[in-house]
DNA sequence: TTAAATCCTACTATATTGGTAGGTATTATA
DNA sequence: TATAATACCTACCAATATAGTAGGATTTAA
């Protein structure tokens, strides 16, 4: 699962990808337009800027904006930033790579064979789903 | 990421689809080869046996044996049964379905779209994955 | 009767998650 | 220059999940 930390990002990235104009978008105006608590938005675009994931302005009329294209920022590096790995085992990460502690041989291991498959599918995916991606599909569901 | 709680039931029953035989196995021979906790193990099995995915024997020479072939067991069926949802969110699922507290719309949701795309790929993989599947690729990757 | 097994109930330490509280620093504008 | 609105920083906290452990009761083959 993803933590509600991550989707909170990604909703926040989303709206400010649907919202692209030359002033920034303070922290409390996504909050209450993306019903995330307030304090917790606030930690979460510290780490996004920290990550350079957006760039913040500060004081009066400052906020937050993306850095880059709504085309470049993906779910995968959101998630990774926030969760961790994407795999459903240590052993099959690249970003994240650990051994599994009871794991006789992780080079003949068929349960890591199926995991490093789906991770290789579900990373593709997550990559694919960029900020545009995502708002795309939004407006495709929302004429039908 | 799969618990080990269910790492360790995967491991458990691809270990009794490697030595089926008349006699049940029990706990602490698993327990020794496969390198699991032999007090954790139990309870692993023993909720194995309640969701009826193995049998077991009680008394002297007892232990467990699988409740149906290798072709029929798979790890999806083990990563719900103690992980619960695959789903990446909790509107992706259908088995534990709930809905996104702070979602606005779900029906036009971009992320949960690409999250029920990796859902649907990753239940199919975990499908193919049976017992007998896994062993199978285990005998593959010990000759190359 | 005994040894070896499953099964049952209860407990516990640690880490993670999902926040909250309170204040400091910065900046546009009146 | 004062003020209001904003980002940013530090510290804390409650609830839950994870990964076990402890100690026994029950069952069964020999």
């Amino acid at each position: 699962m993803l933590s509600k930390k991550t989707k909170y990002a990604i909703n926040a990235l989303v709206f400010l990808a649907k919202n692209i104009a030359d002033q920034p978008i303070s922290v409390s105006r996504i909050a209450e337009e993306q019903g995330i608590p307030l304090k917790f938005l606030e930690s979460i675009l510290v780490e996004l800027k920290n990550a350079r994931i957006v760039n913040s302005k500060k004081g009066k009329y400052g906020g937050y904006t993306l850095n880059g294209k709504p085309e470049e920022i993906h779910m995968a590096k959101i998630t990774r930033l926030f969760d961790g790995a994407i795999a459903l085992l240590p052993c099959a990460t690249y970003k994240f790579y650990e051994r599994c502690e009871e794991c006789i041989d992780e080079e003949t291991c068929g349960i890591r064979q199926v995991v490093l498959e789906i991770r290789k599918e579900t990373v593709k995916r997550l990559k694919t789903a960029t900020l545009a991606d995502i708002v795309k599909r939004e407006e495709v569901l929302k004429k039908s």
